[in-house]
DNA sequence: TAATAATACTAAACCGATTTAGCTAAGTTT
DNA sequence: AAACTTAGCTAAATCGGTTTAGTATTATTA
């Protein structure tokens, strides 16, 4: 309950404040009309002052300096007490702030998005911003209406992770791994060089030098940075890309299934190869399927390189060696730079690229070739 | 009677009208002024009309019954020219309607949190909602914090997925797969019950008798009520439930590692069994590699069954058998829940519970047990 | 003693919509 | 011709805060 440390010595009468009626005090009025949440007014009543002494106090405004101490107090502790909390509506209407941003997604319940969500998360809460999220399911239409929509809920900021972006739009933009050259929008992406460079030095290390690969699809935008990755690594270790061991992801299923098919393609071919490395986990589950039916063993027979880091990468038998996106660190940086725009009164650099490194994660899917096992012993 | 006020879809067309335009119309110097984003106030004196005509007629009042056609034509026409968005925040004021819920989950880059969000934004964005997201990572302190903190926000309701429950909140609640009981909120769970009777009924007509089993955490509160279930339909199938079969999972990771440890405990036992029922996907992976390295091979060996059906489980070699919670289902039946609540004027109905039907995925690692086998031939 | 400064606040505009009550002019009825 | 309708709009209050410009009182300084 309410016990006043507050002695009045002011001779002003205070109307309301003095009407100390057993049952009846401000305070029982104040809190007994539930009904309405406490607003900022009938806390100013409360305590015998405006509304504009209470704001200026609450939000430490310089102006509030002249303020004793003795009346912050009392402000302070009337609001607690009536458990006031500011509408958060009000406040944005007049600052035009909504601390809030906007986050575009294929899909939230996809592993990838979900991933950078959480880095997103991290550093957004960190900073007391909320955001909305909304998902397009690759439909052009909503690709297209989402960006608007968000905006007109009066989001500061959009982060668009793996969307193709066109519009230009008037609130900072960040894309992770964005698709398409936009302007005045940073694009936080992976160094596929360096990856494609980690998984070939690896094999190659280990004596693979017949190579196959799954590419992806040719909708996929990652699909060429990644192949012109490969072939440019593949060429400062010597390493041949033989065509007849180049197969391409067909279809636009989320399954292991179009690995596996495109690997039985590959094994048709009957070309001899001792490593395979996929263009992303899943194609590399499927891979491992296919080629463990064909009676190859993973990795004596054939090492299998995925891509992404996807949980399911660690809980395949035997574990999945693949390059791993540091998509959570993507997520919080997204957020740190849209974040920075937004407060940096600055005006918005030209379109960035933020280049991530790539993680290697050896498990248990890759080992040495077996001539190059057999010429150790 | 309300009729929202959320643009669901509003007929608009590009600003490409503009291109026939001579050089300085009323248009072009509203257009042209592109600091400002347009404003009913300035809509209006762009059409010499009071800003609550221009409200009326956007908003489909009744009011605006007696205005002609021919000048509501003109306010949607310039609105549309005009590319007019009404300010959200401002009417979210007015209104007190900010058509936004709240989601709380232990973490979004979770499997098991992102699918349910995929569902409940299935729903929401169908009804015109957003909606803002926390995380609280199982911190006893943000499980507080946030539904307050999301409330003064001005969120119209909340979703908790998996998270504990214990205050009461002003706004409706729903609770996706909830712990504890508390007054007033819905709470969408999965039937413990039909979910061990399907994965015990389609191990024991395969043949299967002698079934280990893994246990949740203790702290985990579906550890309880699914052993429960489980005793009940083992006892329904006169099935025993051998003590020295039974280990619990001990540990807070989400990794495989936890099933493998309390696998080889069991093996170590040398009591016979033939198939293994455990707590989740995660740790029935776990197992599958323990009982590999025992020379066991799954399913011809050891049946296993898993729960969840993470997408780790379709990707397994062998897929996994598994019952599925409808994840994305209970999404969306919590948002619809919530949405209903909501609109609804009508008392919050005291605390409900709405059971989930489970469905059973059979894959490959499960089978007739060897002597069924034998006895068939 | 008058002017100045400091203290302790408050009035009122403002953010951008919604919504109620009402006003004016024209047409109809009595 | 007066009264009443109706059509077509608008003024102004309101939502709940923030913020600027000021006011009243007391204390200090010239």
């Amino acid at each position: 309950m309410y016990t006043s440390p507050v002695p009045k010595k002011k001779g002003k009468e205070g109307p309301q404040t003095l009407k100390n009626l057993p049952g009846d005090s401000p305070l029982n009025r104040a809190l007994s009309s539930q009904d309405q949440p406490m607003s900022q007014k009938r806390l100013a009543d409360h305590l015998g002052l405006s509304p504009a002494t209470v704001s200026l106090v609450l939000n430490n405004s310089p102006v509030a300096d002249a303020i004793p101490q003795e009346t912050k107090d009392r402000v302070f502790a009337a609001a607690r007490e009536l458990n006031y909390r500011p509408n958060f509506v009000a406040r944005s209407l007049r600052t035009q702030r909504s601390f809030m941003i906007g986050v575009i997604v294929p899909e939230v319940s996809e592993g990838y998005a979900a991933t950078v969500m959480g880095g997103i998360e991290d550093q957004l809460l960190e900073e007391g911003y909320f955001y909305l999220v909304a998902s397009h399911r690759h439909k052009a239409d909503l690709i297209d209406e989402y960006p608007r929509l968000l905006q007109s809920r009066s989001v500061e900021g959009l982060i668009a992770v793996d969307t193709p972006w066109s519009q230009h739009i008037a609130i900072p933009v960040v894309a992770v791994s964005g698709r398409g050259e936009s302007s005045g929008i940073t694009n936080i992406v992976l160094d596929h060089e360096r990856a494609a460079d980690l998984a070939l030095s690896h094999l190659y290390h280990l004596g693979h030098r017949r190579i196959a690969f799954i590419k992806g699809q040719e909708f996929s935008s990652d699909t060429e940075v990644r192949w012109n990755a490969i072939a440019k690594a593949a060429n400062r270790l010597r390493l041949e890309i033989r065509p007849e061991l180049v197969v391409q992801l067909e279809g636009d299923s989320p399954s292991p299934e179009l690995g596996y098919e495109v690997t039985h393609q590959l094994l048709a071919n009957r070309q001899l190869f001792t490593a395979l490395f996929a263009f992303n986990d899943i194609s590399a589950i499927g891979a491992i399927g296919a080629l463990r039916e064909s009676g190859h063993r993973i990795p004596e027979d054939v090492s299998v390189v995925g891509f992404d880091d996807i949980q399911s990468a660690a809980f395949q038998n035997p574990g999945l060696t693949t390059v791993r996106q540091p998509l959570r660190r993507m997520g919080r940086l997204a957020a740190e730079t849209v974040l920075r725009n937004i407060t940096s009164a600055a005006p918005r650099d030209a379109s960035r690229r933020i280049m991530m490194e790539p993680e290697f994660i050896v498990r248990a899917s890759t080992c040495a070739v077996a001539s190059a096992r057999k010429s150790a012993r």
